[in-house]
DNA sequence: TTCAGCAATAGGAGTTATTCCTATCTTATG
DNA sequence: CATAAGATAGGAATAACTCCTATTGCTGAA
């Protein structure tokens, strides 16, 4: 069919296994840079290029995914699972929607694109909890002393 | 309700006119970047921190359309109204899905999250046909000279 | 158990896309 | 025309990566 890829023999580093776990532990889905904050906890002199690579290497490895959402960061998530998001359109944070993904989608878009369809993502945006009570906040003590 | 947001007194200046000409003429959804490599042609002397500039504001105005897509570029459109994207995952390209918005969705996904739903994007992605059409040559190139 | 060789790392430099700053220029109004 | 708010060009600054290099660390064959 095509080319083998060039199989290196890739190792389960300390740092690999320490950003595996971390990852896992994290309800929400990091960015490289909240990823790094976390292990520099257990491996405090691991580089923020480590961890970037690190991800990288095991999204090909198949045991990270990335996610493309819609902001400029890349968020990490440890479930490799395609399924659907939500973002916080002020922090940004992404957390993931409990609901199976409608693969007819993709088949019933197909005719109106010449792309070869190759996927689809669905975002839901809104503001989190936490911001919702900022928000909150702030109008509070606005009219308290304006 | 809420605050007044600050008036100040816009201007269609002639930069703002000709980024939104020539965003009207591009059926795609160009970057900031992109948007100024043709308006160059009609202003050479502006720069790009306008054209970032001028967006930004356009957006403001209702004028223009910021897309989020997943990828770290910004796009632009000159269609305000909701709707669907299909994006090249080679080269980035964004274009429209003719279909109308299921707004059924926002409502139906609501329960299953406790953000404050204010939207939801969809996104195709695939090969474009330029990509296609690439790829099948760099194949056959190297089939016939490997 | 040593050692050759590939893989991985830390640290920092470089890149890309975007935002910010400032001195200067425009333009709508009085 | 004066003038003041709004815009602009040009470049510096920032954010989020990505790349480079010298060094370190595994690992499997001898």
């Amino acid at each position: 069919m095509s080319d083998p890829p060039p199989k290196r023999r890739l190792r389960m580093t300390r740092q690999r296994r320490v950003i595996l776990e971390e990852l896992k532990k994290l309800k929400a889905h990091p960015t490289a840079d909240e990823v790094y904050e976390v292990v520099r906890e257990r491996l405090p002199r691991i580089s923020l290029s480590t961890v970037y690579r690190d991800l990288e290497t095991l999204c090909e490895w198949g045991k990270v995914r990335l996610l493309e959402v819609g902001c400029a960061k890349k968020h990490f998530d440890y479930d490799t699972r395609d399924h659907y998001h939500v973002r916080c359109a002020r922090c940004g944070r992404v957390e993931n929607l409990p609901v199976e993904p409608f693969t007819y989608l993709e088949q019933a878009f197909r005719d109106l694109t010449d792309y070869e369809v190759t996927g689809h993502k669905l975002e839901l945006i809104g503001i989190c909890p936490e911001c919702k009570r900022k928000e909150e906040e702030e109008k509070k003590s606005k009219e308290e002393a304006p």
